[in-house]
RNA sequence: GGGCCCGUGGCGCAGUUGGGAGCGCGUCUGACUGGCAGUCAGAAGGUCAGGGGUUCGAAUCCCCUCGGGUCCA
């Protein structure tokens, strides 16, 4: 059975059990940016466990890309390791059914569905679970001997939904492992692991001290109030394609499933000096590269980018390794073939995952030649050993791996300070890890509002809480800043780049006046305050209006952000997708992926269109429908939303439709006029838009157009002539600059080669001490250079107000030092034939001063 | 989110405890040569990224901003 076989024949037995098959979520999650990527099955699914929100059916099942790195340093190594995987499962977010239903499903699907021989299955249980146990004994056919407790069944992701776990493991045979007739799962490699059945029952709050092994820690974790009982026992299963493929397959790991050996093989036709660990490693990163990229990461130093950016260097590192011929994104194109079938999103941007890993790939040449020639300095010192110092500054400031330190190293029979090295990190990581900014705390029981800004800008409510400092309370009074929260509101909470609105908030007894509004989770409205008069209480009725000027100008900018991000595309084409925006009253910033400058023509056209857009005064439309359906018609959309989803969609006229939860003009007319007032970088392979509409944009125009006509004034001429006119005066500038340098040039040597100037005295040496006049320590140095050149051989001092300057010519040097003749007029400094400083006695008692010392 | 490194003529770069801004390539002028290539002599070209501070004195030290690189989370 080949991958794709097994994952439809997974899909279509639970489809065919009354299941929902969802498609898989991007990997990039919605609206969370402590967790980088997708990393398990049911993560998706996470509001519907939690009751968040209502799953679309109750029995729901899925194959889930997912990526981690916490092991990439296993990956190729071992039989099982992957960052990039695809996990089936099967989930009953809502407790449709437990573990009674889920147990014979799973077996059904393994020894039907799969012909999987009984006598090479084990089963392991959790310690406290003898449900499982009984179940698993009782309802298939697997023998009593076959079931182990294992202390490790008990998964979570740290929060969220968690619980027992069972598991279906592989025999693979005796010889497979320590040979001992009673082997059992985990106890060698005998057993591999392929389908995890988790039964939460828990959500997680807090840390455990451990995990739970025993029934007596879960009892703990409960009374602590890590562990919250969820409303119904549910079921989440993930079963690893990769792994299940390979054992189907009858071989021994991944790399040999047919969902990476094509790849595998491909790098190892193309390697100079085939290595089997760095094609296993090239194979899966190219994997994980060509998904993420897919789902709208691109490599930069930050976040998930920053995640990417370390798969395509470590690909290109290893396959600089084997000599490998081909470009790394060859090998892109060969999963997008091998995997568009099930993922089509894949084969829409082929042409955009190839360039965007080529330009990284480029990038990552030019960071290494920087680092060998940094490499060649440190090894010139001459050290028998490279620093773990050095090393980790290689590594940390110029982007050079470890790895090839090793390797340069080696060739030159040097050694590296490995621990050193390691230790740096550890630091590093230290530093990071402090700077963790905190979070709102998961605070499930808040109220819920139902927001009414869509349509109206003041709503007649009801305060249905009130919380100071984080904890709820009944009361706030004048003063106090505090968090309101409303049966209905039309405040708009911080979402989708959109800010959050300002306004007052009335009872009969008080006034809040809302500085910001958040969403602290999904449907709870936190309109964070000050009470500016009386007190407000929980329950009292309430009137909410928002700030309407300044939500009609949020309003403006969120429009025509949708305008501009249409008017990008048809300029610079499709791949031109929204990485991220920000929309206030006064300015909106959008941020695309382009790996060069939007040039001064291209950002007219795309302003200009926009202001046709404007002028067709396309009509505001908006309807709910499916995710998917809006897709496949056509709707802008980020990667954020959920499959599954009911969606907003926003449409102006059909010139744009755009998957969106903001506030909006009814008429693009309405948006005035739209200045794009600028683009920049804002990392490698991003560039940001920065645009002006309606009033925000006419305050702009006029005053730029005040300040150039008053810029036109005080140069007399018009802002047409104006570049020129301050190019001649630069010019003009520069050329007096030169005609005064060369008049007192010619100054200075009239002075000094007049009789009046020239007044040399003779002691041990010969010396001037005269005081003259200079603009500049520039030009009191001139000034001792041509009494030098009189003087020929002797010492030059000369004071110009409280500056000094001592020159000794240089076949005196030997003899008369000018860094302690200095000594003689004040404090400075400079080199024993040129000293500058500045007076710290008259003028005459330090001339006085050298006549002594040179008498 | 927290660090580190870099920004100096058109281009590539050097600049040592803070002490008069340099090198190579390129450009321009002249000489040698039948012409070019070449060689020699000379010249032009700099707000040392921008702003503030410390100092008698800052490309150099400190702070902020901008741009680029890079590591960690």
């Amino acid at each position: 059975m080949t991958g794709n076989e097994i994952r439809t024949r997974f899909l279509e037995h639970f489809a065919s059990r009354e299941h929902l098959v969802l498609p898989s979520a991007p990997l990039v999650p919605h609206g969370d940016p402590s967790t980088l990527f997708i990393s398990a099955g049911m993560q998706p699914l996470q509001p519907y466990y939690l009751g968040l929100s209502k799953p679309p059916a109750p029995r729901l099942a899925s194959a889930q890309k997912c990526l981690r790195t916490g092991d990439i340093e296993e990956v190729g190594k071992t039989d099982r390791h992957n960052t990039f995987f695809e996990m089936l499962g099967n989930f009953t977010p809502t407790g449709d059914y437990f573990k009674e239903t889920a147990i014979p499903l799973a077996w059904e699907l393994v020894t039907n569905g799969f012909h999987m021989p009984v006598d090479r299955l084990r089963v392991t249980v959790h310690p406290s679970d003898d449900q499982s146990f009984e179940i698993w004994t009782s309802r298939t056919a697997i023998p009593a001997g076959h079931v182990t407790r294992l202390g490790d069944n008990w998964w979570g992701l740290g929060r969220g939904p968690c619980g027992p776990d069972t598991e279906i493991w592989w025999d693979r045979g005796r010889d497979a492992g320590c040979g001992q007739p009673d082997c059992y799962p985990d106890h060698c490699a005998r057993f591999t692991e392929f389908w995890n059945l988790v039964l939460p029952e828990y959500d997680q709050r807090a840390d455990l001290s451990s995990p739970p092994t025993t029934a007596e820690a879960i009892q703990r974790g409960v009374q602590d109030g890590a562990l919250v009982r969820l409303a119904k026992p549910a079921v989440d299963t993930g079963m690893g394609l990769e792994r299940i493929s390979f054992i189907l397959q009858g071989k021994s790991n991944i790399f040999e499933s047919d969902v990476l050996a094509p790849l595998v093989e491909f790098f190892h036709e193309h390697s100079h000096k085939p290595t089997q660990l760095s094609e296993r490693i090239i194979a899966d990163h190219i994997r994980a590269i060509t998904f993420c990229i897919s789902d709208g990461v691109v490599p930069s130093n930050e976040g998930r980018g920053y995640v990417l950016r370390r798969l395509v260097r470590r690909a290109a590192l290893h396959a600089r390794n084997v000599g490998l011929s081909t470009k790394l994104s060859a090998g892109a194109q060969r999963t997008v073939a091998m995997f568009k079938g099930h993922y089509p999103e894949l084969a829409d941007r082929e042409k955009f995952i190839a360039e965007t890993i080529d330009a990284e790939a480029d990038r990552f040449a030019k960071t290494l030649e920087q680092g060998m020639e940094q490499f060649e300095k440190v090894a010139s010192r001459g050290a028998k050993t490279v620093s773990g110092e050095d090393a980790f500054r290689l590594h940390d400031t110029f982007g050079f791996p470890l790895e090839l330190t090793r390797e340069l190293a080696n060739e030159r029979g040097i050694a590296v300070d490995e621990e050193g090295f390691r230790s740096e990190m550890t630091a590093q990581r230290e530093r990071s890890r402090r700077a963790i900014p905190h979070q709102w705390t998961l605070a499930k029981d808040l109220p819920k509002s139902e927001f009414t800004g869509y349509r109206e800008l003041t709503t007649a409510s009801k305060i249905t809480g009130l919380r100071r400092g984080g904890s709820p309370v009944d009361v706030a009074t004048e003063g106090e800043a505090v968090e309101v929260f409303l049966e209905r509101t039309p405040f708009y909470a911080e979402s989708g780049g959109q800010v959050g609105d300002v306004g007052i908030i009335e009872t009969s007894g008080g006034r809040v006046r809302v500085e910001d509004t958040q969403k602290p989770m999904e449907g709870a409205i936190a309109h964070l305050g000050t009470v500016i008069t009386g007190a407000v209480r929980v329950g009292e009725k309430a009137t909410a209006s928002v700030d309407d000027k300044r939500r009609r100008q949020i309003m403006r900018h969120h429009s025509a952000t949708h305008l501009l991000h249409k008017a990008l595309r048809e300029t610079l084409g499709e791949r031109v997708v929204q990485k991220g925006s920000w929309v206030g009253p006064d300015h909106t910033t959008f941020d695309i992926p382009l790996n060069r400058a939007i040039t001064k023509e291209e950002l007219g056209r795309i302003n200009r269109r926009v202001m046709e857009k404007v002028r067709a005064a396309l009509p505001f439309h908006e309807s709910q429908k499916p995710y998917k359906e809006a897709v496949a018609q056509g709707a802008m959309h980020l990667f954020e939303e959920k499959y599954g989803d009911v969606v907003r969609v926003v449409c102006f006229g059909d010139w744009t439709c755009e998957l969106c939860g903001g506030t909006h003009v009814t008429n693009t007319a309405d948006i005035g006029t739209a200045v794009i007032v600028s683009e920049s970088s804002i990392g490698s392979g991003l560039r940001r838009i920065d645009m002006v509409v309606g009033e925000a944009a006419d305050d702009l125009v006029q005053r730029d157009r005040d300040l150039l006509s008053d810029l036109a004034k005080s140069f007399n001429a018009t802002p047409e002539q104006l570049p020129e006119r301050i190019h001649a005066l630069r010019n003009q500038l520069k050329e007096v600059e030169k005609e005064r340098e060369r008049l007192r040039d010619q100054l200075r040597a009239a002075r000094v080669g007049g009789t009046d100037g020239f007044a040399v005295k003779h002691g041990r040496v010969d010396y001037v001490a005269q005081t003259v006049d200079a603009s500049s320590d520039d030009e009191l140095k001139a000034y001792a250079d041509r009494y030098l050149e009189r003087v020929r051989s002797g010492v030059v001092t000369l004071v110009a107000g409280d500056k000094f300057v001592i020159k000794v010519s240089n076949d005196l040097v030997p003899q008369i030092d000018a860094t302690r003749l200095k000594e003689l007029f004040g404090r400075g400094g400079g080199r024993p034939n040129l000293v500058s400083g500045k007076l710290t006695v008259p003028a005459d008692e330090a001339f006085k001063r050298l006549e002594e010392a040179l008498k």
